[in-house]
This record gives structure tokens, C-alpha cells and sequence, in this order.
DNA sequence: TTGCTCCTCACGTCACGTGAGGTGGC
DNA sequence: TTGCTCCTCACGTCACGTGAGGTGGC
């Protein structure tokens, strides 16, 4: 049995706040969705609020699949229109699996990447760990000033950018007066 | 030596084209860096054109970096303001290692999502290559109809939102008559 | 002088966030 | 009737992209 709409009888509708609720998204995102084709209401309530069938439920979880894999929203439209597309034919199929291949090959790509910038954050983190037992030798309280050889050959990425000066106006934060008096050793 | 803006003489400097080119950026984000206080040029041309020292180059570097580590350009500011404060005690410079510590947790759970992403991806493309059996065996041109029990257990997530229909507005994308022709077995 | 580079606005994009002002539904 | 949910604009954010109209420098 359906209705006017060719909507089910007796379907359990949620709400656009039930629908976030449940998918850990925003009422605002769900709109946005629906403006860029991704996922339509199964109808209104007679004063205008979307109803939507359980089924959009997995829609936004895909949706946010998606997001999380790179694909930006138009993206995500492409693929439900070569989906819907593989209707008329294996053709659109060819392109799902050409898309999904690639996008493949970017996860393995970003995986490497991130594994590098893992190790770049453990050679940073290591090279300031130095910086602590400089501070608690009390010979320098100035970690930048800090003369010790920090036990590593070469200097970390994360901290070679950091120290790049040139002459960019330095913002004054305390005056110098009471700076002199926080640091006096009791 | 030093000119009057104190910068050193005989220095090779380079213009933002330069700068952009070897960094793989564009001039545009190497302005906005500029407007956002995370680099400036080392002077001015006297036709007003930036000039910026070598350094420059290793701190767009810089930046690229703690971009593809997650950090957004007001957070990389941050981590220079409290460089620039752990000269005036290692205060500071505890909080950069904690926000490192951070990150590199964040890194780490990142790389275990896209690893999963990774296998749904795979999954995803397992199913699909049963439907380009569908398409060669000719029982069925459109996969969406697809008999095949697909050799898997779980249909993969990937797909489950994809089928996922609530009755959406169908796009026509060609009329019915040629889409007939179209398809004719001869 | 020509051509390439640079300058400063300033508006556009993407995926939302965040109210503003008004109404539905139990 | 009260309070919570929903509605539709519409402007803001972030990290730039993309001209528009004008000038520097070899």
C-alpha cells in the first residue's frame, strides 16, 4: 500500500533532527545534501516538515563514507548518477570501478604520506625532549639559546622551518621590566 | 653588514614567483601566509615588490608540513607564537610538545582509519568485478538487476547507501523510445 | 617599447556554522 | 498555552582560486 506519494503505509518517518541525531551530522549538512541532490525526504508533514524513511539513514552513513575516503560532495553526486546510470548498461559500471580504483590508490598514497609524517612528529618530539633537560639544567631558561647537541644528526623538519628568521617584527608581549622580574631565581 | 632595515647585504633574495615556483605553491597562498603573520618578505623592492631572504623558503616548507599534519594556518601561528615565548622559559615549549604529542595520536589514528577505508574500498571493488561477469554473460545488461549472489556475505558499505532509494525524483537522461533502440539486441 | 612579473582589491568556492525571524505539533 | 522542533533566508569561515585594473624592471 502506498499513498498519493508513492510512499509505504506505515513507515516509522524520521525527522531531519532524528536523522542528524543518528548520524552524528548537523540539520544544517542534511539540507545541504538534499540541495546538492544527495538524499531527498520521502515527503513533508502538512506544515512542511521532511520526513524521511529509514533508508536515508544508510544514504547519509554512505555519504560520510565517502567524505571520509576524499571524495568531495560532487564527487558523491557522480557516483549516485553513474550508479543510477549502470541502469542502462555495463558502461557506467566500467566508470564505478575505474573511480573506486584511483580512489584506491590515493588511500594507499595517503597512508605512505601520513607514515612519514608519523616518524617526522617522533624525530621533532625526541629533539625537544632535549629541550626539557635543558631547561632543568638551569644553565639556559632560553630553550632557543640552548647549546646542546641535542644527540641527533640531522635537525628535524618540524623544527628547521621554526626557526627560520628574518626579521619579521617580533610582537612584544610583556614589557621588559616586569619579564626580568617572573624569571629572577629566588 | 646590514642595510638600513638590517638585512644582510649580498643576500640573494627572491621575488614571490620564485618563492611560489620552488615551493610548489601558488602566489596567492604565499600572500595570504603573509596576511596571517606566518611569513613576511625581508623587504620591499622600491617598486614595492617582495623580496624575500632564502629562509623563506624553509618556512613555506614549514608550513606545507604542519598542513599535511592536520594543523590549520592558525594553529601553525600558534606553534610559532609559543616558540617565540619559549624564550622567556620553557613554559612554553612544554606546550609545543604537548601539542606535537597530540598530533602525532591524531596521525596515528588516522592512519588506522584510512587503513579501513582501505579494505572497504577493496571489498567494495570485489563486488563490483561480479557485475562485470553480469555484463558478459548477457543474461542482464543493467547491473542494478544483477542475480548474482555476488560471492560475498556482507554487502559492502560502500554499496549499501549507494542502493539505498527513497523515491528521489528519477533524472531523465535520454527518452525511453531511443534508450530502446539503444539496447536492441540485433 | 615590449612582455613578463608584480601590486592591491575583491568576489567566488567548498562544506558547512550560526544566527534571525517565523511557524508546526504533541 | 508552553516548549521544543522545524522552516527559509542569508551572511560568516577557511584556504585559497580567479580575475580586474594598474604598475615595476630587465
Amino acid at each position: 500500500m502506498t499513498d498519493k506519494n508513492g510512499n509505504e503505509l506505515g513507515t516509522q518517518y524520521l525527522r531531519v533532527g532524528d536523522l542528524a541525531r543518528l548520524t552524528g551530522k548537523t540539520v544544517r549538512a542534511i539540507h545541504l545534501y538534499e540541495e546538492l541532490d544527495l538524499l531527498q525526504p520521502a515527503t513533508r508533514s502538512s506544515g512542511g516538515f521532511r520526513l524521511y524513511s529509514p533508508a536515508a539513514l544508510e544514504r547519509v552513513r554512505w555519504i560520510d563514507l565517502l567524505q571520509d575516503m576524499g571524495f568531495s560532495l560532487q564527487e558523491a553526486r557522480t557516483v549516485l548518477e553513474r550508479w543510477r546510470d549502470s541502469e542502462d548498461g555495463p558502461e557506467a559500471m566500467d566508470e564505478l570501478r575505474a573511480l573506486f580504483g584511483r580512489k584506491l590508490e590515493e588511500m594507499r598514497e595517503q597512508i605512505r604520506r601520513k607514515q612519514q609524517l608519523e616518524a617526522e612528529l617522533l624525530e621533532g618530539l625526541k629533539y625537544l625532549e632535549t629541550c626539557r633537560v635543558c631547561g632543568e639544567s638551569g644553565a639556559v631558561d632560553r630553550c632557543v639559546d640552548c647549546a646542546q647537541p641535542h644527540d641527533v644528526e640531522r635537525e628535524p623538519a618540524l623544527l628547521t622551518g621554526l626557526k627560520a628568521a628574518f626579521h619579521a617584527p617580533r610582537r612584544v608581549v610583556r614589557p621588559a621590566l616586569v619579564r626580568v622580574e617572573d624569571h629572577a631565581k629566588p
